[in-house]
DNA sequence: CTGTTAGCGCTTTCAA
DNA sequence: TTGAAAGCGCTAACAG
C-alpha cells in the first residue's frame, strides 16, 4: 500500500489528488472519506471528521474520479441522448427539455448525432452501452426498415439487460418506452383547416419517406383527405430533403408538374420554409392568395416567416422532456408486479408509451381559396 | 482469481458481459484478450488467437467498459462541451461543427447547457473534469466579471493540470486556447454600411451588457460611429434579454424613446427578429421604407425573415471546427521547445488564438435613409 | 462511527 | 507471442 512505486496502471505519483489524498490528508480511513464525500445516506460519520474530510477536499480542489466511481458502483451519472442533427431546431428542441430534466437529476447529457445515418444510430448506442450510460434516449426519428428495427431491438435489449433504460420519440419498430407525437392526427388536421379553406387540390411536400415521421404525416394526410371525399394522387406527393433547400426544390417540383394546386401541405415548417421561398422568389405566386401554405412542428421561427406560417405545432421541448422523464423516473410506469425479473432487473414490463396532441396554430399563410 | 464469489463491488455473476469472459470464451489470457480488442498498436497476437478473440467478443455482443478503460489508462474519450443553450441557433451551430470534429476523432461528447448562469459554468467545468472528460470547449459568452474570471481561470488551470485541454470561443478574460469571432470589425462593418446608407441616427438593440461578446460588439459599433464623425449616446442604446422576444421589447422602447431613428443595430439576429416583429406588428413602421434593421450572426433562419434579414455573418459551425481541432489537434500550435513542463503535461505553452472575420451581408432590410 | 479489505473491468509491465 | 499479476480510484461489505 506505499505510495510512489508505482509501475502498471497510469498516473500516480504525479500528484494527482486522489480520495486517499484526501483522506490522508484529513487523517481519517480511505472509507471515512469515502462516505463523506459521496456517501450516500448522509448517515454515519461524525461531526469532526466529517469537517476534516470536507476541509481536506475543498484546499485539494478535489474531485472525484467518475469512472472510478461509475467501476465500482456499477452504475453512472450519465445519460446519452441520440438525435439526428444538433443544429436542426427540431432536434434542438427536444434536446433542450430532455437536458433540462437531466439536469434536475443532476445527470450529464452524452449527445451523439447520427445525421440520419442508421448504422450510426446502432453504434452510438452501443457505445453509450459501453460507457454505462444509464439510460439513453432515441430521438431521432425511426426508420421504416425492418431489418434495421430488428438489429435496433437487438441492440436495445441488450442495454436493458446491462440495466440501462431505453426510451424513443416516435415510432421506431420496436418495443420500449415511447414519447408519440401524434404524427397522423396533427397531419389530418392541418388537411382539414385547407378543406375548410375551400381547397381541393392539396399538394405534399414531404421529406424521405424511410422516416417514420414523415410517413405518418403523409399517411394521416391522405387518410384525412379520403375521409373528407378528397384525394392525394401520387403526384401530387414530392419527395426530397428534410430540410429548407428539400423543401423549396420539391416545392419548385410540385407546382412545375401541378400548377393547379392551390394548397401544399410541407411535412415540417424547415420545408415550409423552403417552400414559401420558393413561391416567393422562384415562382412568384403570392401566399396565401394564390396557394396556402401549411407546415408541421410550430418551430420558434415559424411566426417569422413570410407570411407568418400556419403549422401544426408539437410541444418539442415538452417531448424532449416527457421522454426522459420515462425513463429517469418511474411515475408513469404501471405496476410492475406482473414483470419479470432477471440479474435484478425488471425485464419485458409492459413498455409504456405517452401520447402527446398536436395542435393547429393559423396565421397568415394559409386562406380561403380565391379562383 | 475464481469467479462467482463476488461480494464487493457490484454487478458480476450476473451475467454481464467482460473481457474475461470473452477471453474464456476464446481459450486465451485476460491480457491477449485486451490485446487484440484494444490494442494500440495493432502489433503482437498471433492470426489463430486473434480470430478467435474476435469471434467470441462478437458472439457475445461485447463491448468493452468504458469506465473501466478510463480508469485504467488513465485518459478518456470524451470530451465537453460547454453552451449557454442549446435551443439557440447560435449554440446548436458552434455544437454541430464541434460534434463533427468530435466524430471524427472517434470522441463522444459530454454536452452541458448553463442557461448563462456563470455559476453553472464552474460546475459544469469541474464535473467534466470529474468525467475525466479529455478535453473541453467553452462555447458560452464570457462573462465581463474581474471575479469570475479568476475562478474560471483557476478551474481551467487544474484541468490543465490534469491533463484536459480547455478551449474557449469569444474572451472569457483567461489566457487559454481561443477563437475570436470578430464582433468589434462585424458591429463596425454593420454601421459603416448604415453611414454609407445615409443613416445619421442609428440606435442599438443589446443584450446584458454583462456578456463579452454584447460588450464587444456595442464597443466595435460605438468606435466606428465616432470614426465617422457620428456618435452613439447612451439613450440610443436599450438593454435586453439577448432573444427574440428581448429584441421585440427593446425595439418598442427604443422608438418610443427616440422616435427619430433611422436605424437599428441588433446585437444578434434573435434581437432583430424581435425588433422587425416589433416595427411590423407594434410600431407599424415599414422596414427598410422608414427604418433599416440590422443584426448580427446570420443564423439560416436570417434569410427568411420579413423583410429578408441584413446582417453580420459569423460562420459559427466553422468557428465550432475550429476550437474543437484545437483542442484535439495541435496544426496550430507554435513549437512549444519553449514550454515549461510539470507531470508530463505542457504547461504554459502561449496561448494560441485563432481570429475569425465576420462579413457583412447585405439583404432587404436595410435601405437608404429616406426622410 | 470508523477502519480493513476485497473487488469493479481493464491495461500494462515483466517474465517466460 | 503469450500469460501472470499489479495496480487505476473508488465502493461496500464486514468487523471492530
Amino acid at each position: 500500500m506505499d505510495k510512489g512505486r508505482s509501475r502498471p496502471g497510469a498516473a500516480a505519483a504525479t500528484g494527482a489528488v486522489t480520495l486517499s489524498v484526501v483522506a490522508e490528508r484529513a487523517g481519517v480511513s480511505l472509507a471515512t472519506a469515502s462516505r463523506v464525500l459521496h456517501g450516500s445516506g448522509g448517515r454515519a460519520v461524525g461531526d469532526a471528521l466529517r469537517t476534516r474530510v470536507f476541509a481536506a477536499a475543498e484546499e485539494l480542489r478535489y474531485v472525484s474520479n467518475g469512472p472510478a466511481q461509475t467501476l465500482a458502483r456499477a452504475t453512472s451519472s450519465v445519460v446519452g441522448l441520440v438525435v439526428h442533427d444538433v443544429a436542426d431546431p427540431y432536434f434542438s428542441a427536444i434536446a433542450a427539455g430532455a437536458m433540462r430534466v437531466a439536469r434536475a437529476h443532476d445527470l450529464m447529457v452524452m449527445v451523439a448525432a447520427t445525421f440520419r445515418d442508421p448504422k450510426l444510430e446502432l453504434e452510438y448506442l452501443a457505445r453509450l452501452r459501453a460507457q454505462r450510460a444509464r439510460a439513453v434516449l432515441l430521438a431521432g426519428s425511426g426508420f421504416a426498415d425492418p431489418q434495421f428495427s430488428e438489429r435496433l431491438s437487438a441492440e436495445i435489449g441488450v442495454f436493458e439487460q446491462q440495466g440501462g433504460r431505453v426510451a424513443l420519440i416516435g415510432d421506431h419498430g420496436v418495443s420500449a418506452d415511447t414519447v408519440l407525437p401524434d404524427n397522423r392526427g396533427g397531419a389530418a388536421e392541418a388537411v382539414r383547416h385547407l378543406w375548410e379553406l375551400g381547397h381541393r387540390r392539396i399538394g405534399v411536400v414531404a421529406g424521405p419517406r424511410e422516416l417514420a415521421t414523415v410517413a405518418q404525416r403523409l399517411d394521416g394526410a391522405r387518410a384525412a383527405l379520403r375521409a373528407l371525399g378528397g384525394q392525394l394522387p401520387d403526384e401530387h406527393v414530392v419527395e426530397a430533403d428534410f430540410t429548407r433547400a428539400g423543401g423549396r426544390a420539391a416545392g419548385i417540383e410540385l407546382l412545375h408538374r401541378r400548377p393547379e394546386l392551390t394548397a401544399i401541405l410541407a411535412l415540417n415548417d424547415m420545408m415550409a420554409a423552403g417552400v414559401l421561398a420558393a413561391l416567393r422568389e422562384d415562382l412568384r405566386r403570392p401566399v396565401p392568395a394564390e396557394v396556402s401554405v401549411i407546415g408541421f412542428d410550430d418551430l420558434p421561427q415559424a411566426a417569422d416567416l413570410h407570411p407568418a406560417l400556419t403549422t401544426v405545432r408539437l410541444p418539442l421541448e415538452e417531448i424532449g422532456e416527457r421522454a426522459m422523464r420515462l425513463i429517469l423516473e418511474d411515475e408513469e410506469r404501471p405496476e410492475p408486479d406482473g414483470g419479470e425479473h432477471r440479474n435484478g432487473v425488471q425485464l419485458g414490463g409492459t413498455p409504456r408509451s405517452v401520447h402527446v396532441p398536436a395542435v393547429l396554430v393559423v396565421r397568415a399563410s394559409t386562406g380561403a381559396v380565391s379562383a
